[in-house]
DNA sequence: TCTGGGGTCCTAGGACCC
DNA sequence: TCTGGGGTCCTAGGACCC
């Protein structure tokens, strides 16, 4: 264990919902809402102004609706979120370069393995907590000038209790715990507090008579491996006794890709899944060949009217990067599945990665046979479509994606040739309302357009903060 | 009020091989 | 004729995280 809290955890306030406020002058102070906001939405992050009125991440957005009616609500803008993220990561990094990314707005990061290392080890425990605090400090006051945004920091001698303490420093906060005090910072905590205990293993510890750390950590090991297991167990053993050796890896590759959708209205017909599941699957190829993998385990999900779901999945022979093999492992897997009282959502995977793609000849001749389905299966959606005028598509977040310009999404960056930059309101019944502002105006005026208006286009998001130097 | 999308890790059973 | 143990791979599902 180490005798200074020399590795931080670094999570992001309110990450999309500050970034939205950071960007649109007119929502600072008010309860802004980032998510999903069509009929089978559920909201990412809420501000802390929303979280007052009971609004919280995973909630359906109509239910945030009904207890926020005045709040604003916005699709994610997931470009302008990476942009500063990468801002952020690029800053840890400096700090050393053992920066361990978990998503896009939390990172730990490993000041021993950095410049800041040889001083941290030379100066005795006391004042190496002291220094530890200022770094943290800094980077703190650094994320805040170069972007606005405000970040909470755990530091910790492990990434277990780093972690712990940037979710007390919360927000815009500090937490230090210095090393000997991890079991009487955690004792007192409710067992949900270790990362890895969610509902299933609070409720097996309360049906134990397990509420706190403490109490957990006073149970002998094999009792928590019969009641949660051997893996996981062991772990929250471990964790309950503040014993974390983790170290901080930075770049794992990923593992698996996957695409999913769920539709605004249940799918109902078989025809309609499989042409779904070929635009997934292309969507899926498009992921793996942009991170140059290919993958040799194809699995599907579905999710049904009820909301049970269940994947199957086929291991190809070897890896491939082929749409056409991939959508038609996908369309078989497809054909072992029950999909009667309709299909909510449709997944494709692709697991089992490789570093590149291996062409063999049976992934060509199960491509061919593939195209040559596909173009049976395609005539017959047609003519399938063509007898029945209900089948038209409804309008989802995809479809709004292929058509472009047109529709326009809460949130989304615009440009109007004469007006300048904004962004969209609202929409509908033919109208979309802009608000004309920027990062570094003051807050904005609205106007009202047709949808169709020739001199307003999509735009790119502008930066948080004019670039340093 | 009704439940997103992208991941990771673990478990367990069956097949298959030695 | 009956009976093994161990290892690896595949598949399905579940818990959990942000």
């Amino acid at each position: 264990m180490r005798t200074v809290p020399s590795i931080l955890h670094l999570d992001m306030d309110a990450f999309f919902a500050s970034v939205e406020q950071a960007a649109k002058p007119s929502l600072r102070g008010k309860p802004v809402i980032v998510g999903g906001l069509g009929g089978r939405g559920v909201v990412s992050t809420a501000s802390y102004e929303a979280r007052v009125f009971g609004v919280h991440s995973a909630m359906a957005t109509a239910v945030a609706r009904r207890l926020c009616p005045n709040g604003a609500y916005l699709w994610p803008r997931f470009v302008a979120y990476r942009e500063i993220s990468e801002q952020v990561m690029a800053m840890m990094r400096e700090l050393s370069p053992l920066v361990e990314q978990l998503s896009v707005d939390e990172a730990y990061v490993d000041l021993a393995a950095g410049p800041y290392g040889p001083a941290l080890a030379a100066v005795p425990p006391a004042e190496g907590s002291e220094f530890v605090e200022a770094i943290a400090q800094d980077l703190r006051a650094d994320i805040q000038h170069r972007t606005g945004l405000t970040a909470s920091i755990g530091a910790a001698g492990s990434k277990l209790m780093a972690k712990i303490a940037s979710e007390q420093a919360k927000p815009d906060g500090l937490v230090l715990v210095a090393p000997g005090q991890e079991r009487a910072v955690l004792g007192p905590m409710p067992v949900r507090a270790l990362p890895g205990v969610g509902p299933a293993t609070e409720q097996a510890l309360r049906r134990a008579g397990l509420l706190t750390v403490a109490e957990v950590a006073d149970l002998p090991e094999e009792e928590l491996v019969r009641l949660l297991g051997k893996a996981h167990g062991a772990g929250v053993s471990l964790m309950a006794r503040g014993l974390d050796e983790r170290a901080v890896v930075p770049d794992r590759d990923a593992k698996s890709v996957s695409v999913e959708d769920t539709y605004e209205v249940d799918l109902a017909d078989r025809d309609r899944v499989l042409h779904e599941l070929d635009v997934l699957a292309a969507r899926c190829v498009r992921r793996l060949q942009a991170a140059g993998r290919s993958g040799r385990t194809v699995v599907i999900k579905v999710r049904r009217f009820d909301f049970s779901t269940l994947t199957r999945s086929e291991t190809l022979r070897g890896p491939t990067d082929d749409e056409r093999v991939i959508a038609a492992t996908a369309r078989r897997l497809a054909a072992q599945v029950n999909l009667t009282g309709g299909i909510r959502l449709l997944g494709v995977g692709v697991s089992q990665l490789a570093e590149y793609t291996q062409e063999d000849l049976f992934a060509q001749a199960a491509a061919e046979a593939a195209a040559e389905e596909a173009a049976q299966a395609a005539a017959q959606a047609e003519q399938a479509a063509s007898l029945e005028p209900a089948s038209a598509p409804i309008p989802t977040a995809s479809a709004e994606r292929s058509l472009g310009s047109r529709l326009w999404m809460p949130g989304q960056d615009v440009r109007h040739e004469e007006f300048g930059a904004g962004w969209v309101q609202g929409s509908g019944v033919g109208r979309v309302t802009v608000r004309f502002e920027t990062p570094d105006s003051p807050p904005g005026r609205v106007r009202t357009f047709l949808v169709d208006d020739p001199a307003l286009s999509p735009a790119e998001p502008l930066p948080l903060r004019p670039p340093v130097g």
